[in-house]
DNA sequence: AATTTAGGCTAAAACGTTTTAGTTCTTTTC
DNA sequence: GAAAAGAACTAAAACGTTTTAGCCTAAATT
């Protein structure tokens, strides 16, 4: 069975090619086609089995109804439901998704990129590497717009970002710990350069310097990003082994640091809150359902996917050829969630 | 700035679209273009900043390099972690996946399916609902190849299928508990008329039967597919209110049922493994963090997905008209991982 | 009666590729 | 010295759409 086309349509209802494309695309009556005939088309289609061909149309339109979205790993939660949320939300405004993970990798994300822009996608929801800024200056100059999610470059005015307000969400837990006398409070986070995880960083000083605390360097362990499960697990498990004595908080950074701060806090068998009070940014079914439960910082994902895929879709509609206007970044509010742990 | 063309190219280059393309398609040699001309061509295709529009080619070949995934739910761990591993091995062969989620609903899977076909992907690999024979059917015979994950059609040999054994799975499961000594074994389980989920609940049957024990219709809780998640976990709760009388181990047939149970089992104090014992089918962070750690039946979810594009390719490479070879289902065996919990 | 307007359609170009079948020289071969 | 073979390219069709411009007939307006 072969696929059949606009034009096998027009042979068997004896009409052209172009008045079966009015009737397919709802612009017979504009087109002042005749009832009758539309109804011939409209059967025949159906009887055939007619499904147009979105490659041709979009090659000849230029539009694909198509969104790229970049992620940094679909196999994690955090950016599963934040690529479900988007899917869903995409659909109302009757465009697909096409996903990719960038393993955080430079390069990775790049030939990505590329390849989205090959498939010519219409518009770009993309979780950045660092150094990508160029690429997606040049993306938004061809007249493909973007919208970035979970992190921000700070110099770009230009290219919009919806994120979670990192620096307000991580303040807030720390006032928490603060508040509940803590003042021994580690801090565990990824090693990375890009300013989302700067301002989080920023928050946590801050807040402590606020409060008469000096910061202490040997209270911050950042995890290189590419070490593996057991070496990222062994550096937590050190800065937690004093846990009681010159520790008596800990604050985890991201939802994967938190999981791995769980193994280590299991591992060395402390006790929560009692030796060691936990909070983490991101949650995650494990903190809600561990004994003791673990109070987390808690990201509007679905806010955050809502949002990006409104603000693209503003931009997709903007006609021709002028360049896209400055966005300011779009922060979100993060929730805090009390539980056991602290 | 616009895109760049081929023609584009040939202008700026002094030649023709053909030979432009040849060079482009490494078919220069062949088609016995000079050097120099090869050379000139490269050069002025790399300043410019040349990239070949996909739906173009598409169109002329009938190629797209894409596979259309279609899974339940992307934002479930499951799922995301089989779509990440059929990402990572699709790009092996230099494809591109497009994924989207059906949420279980009939009809959504086939509004994806068709949206796929639209796209002209060159294979599918689905997780199909209930239903979606016919749909697939139609698939290969307009020679798209597919290939079922996680579920497949029983009476359809045509369809190739890659999954675990659920039937020797659960079997061994059983088995385990069996031997340690347990006879009032719970059983929790979703609605569906699937096989996949049929052959579990058999192996649960047959594997008592065989110990002489007979299965008791009170200790199998079906949790309807469409309840929230409260109303699920009150049915759960319902089921082992009575843990360590009249159950003493309780085997969730899927990671998200037993994420149910963890919250049932905590909210109900009930002691594990002592007051009752638990299995699982999937694993999940949760399950080797939780208190005690819970035992698992553990899918081989990187195989799953390996194998499916490998017996994707298989089918893509084969030319023509020809129908595909029937090709039995694909059965991969699963782990049992033994932890605290019984 | 001649021109306009409207109604109902179609021809053909265009989108950016790939690929088949040439074309035009130059070099071999007999 | 004519025919054949080889080298180095190119023209043009085709893929399946959308869309602009226009054709033809009939009715309405001057």
């Amino acid at each position: 069975m072969k696929k059949v086309s606009i034009s096998d349509i027009a042979r068997k209802a004896g009409v052209s090619v172009s008045t079966v494309s009015f009737v397919m695309n709802d612009k017979a009556v504009k087109m002042r086609i005749s009832r009758e005939v539309i109804e011939k088309v409209e059967h025949v289609a159906r009887e055939m089995g007619y499904r147009p061909n979105q490659l041709a149309r979009g090659l000849r339109t230029g539009k694909t109804k198509t969104i790229g979205l970049i992620v940094e790993n679909i196999s994690n939660a955090f950016f599963a439901t934040l690529a479900k949320s988007i899917e869903d939300e995409a659909k109302k405004y009757d465009y697909k998704v096409v996903y990719c993970s960038t393993d955080n990798d430079e390069g990775k994300a790049r030939e990505l990129i590329n390849m989205l822009s090959q498939r010519q996608v219409d518009g770009y929801i993309i979780t950045p590497t660092l150094n990508l800024s160029e690429d997606i200056c040049r993306l938004q100059s061809e007249n493909k717009p973007v919208v970035l999610i979970d992190r921000y470059f700070p110099q770009h005015e230009e290219i919009p970002a919806v994120l979670v307000d990192n620096y307000e969400g991580v303040s807030r837990g720390m006032e928490y710990l603060i508040a509940k006398g803590y003042r021994k409070i580690a801090l565990v986070s990824i090693e990375t350069e890009m300013a989302h995880m700067k301002d989080r960083l920023r928050a946590y000083s801050d807040v402590l310097s606020r409060h008469g605390v000096e910061p202490q360097e040997r209270l911050v362990k950042i995890v290189p990003y590419s070490s593996d499960h057991e070496a990222a697990l062994k550096e937590v498990v050190e800065l937690l082994a004093s846990a009681g004595k010159d520790v008596d908080a800990v604050f985890f950074l991201t939802n994967y640091l938190g999981v791995l701060g769980i193994e280590a806090i299991k591992k060395l068998k402390i006790k929560v809150p009692t030796e060691l009070a936990v909070l983490c940014f991101d949650d995650n079914d494990i903190f809600r359902l561990y004994t003791p439960t673990i109070s987390v910082i808690r990201q509007p994902i679905e806010a955050i996917g809502q949002k990006a895929v409104s603000t693209l879709m503003e931009r997709l509609k903007q006609p021709g050829e002028e360049p896209f206007p400055p966005q300011a970044l779009i922060r979100l509010e993060a929730d805090l969630i009390k539980r056991e742990s602290i």
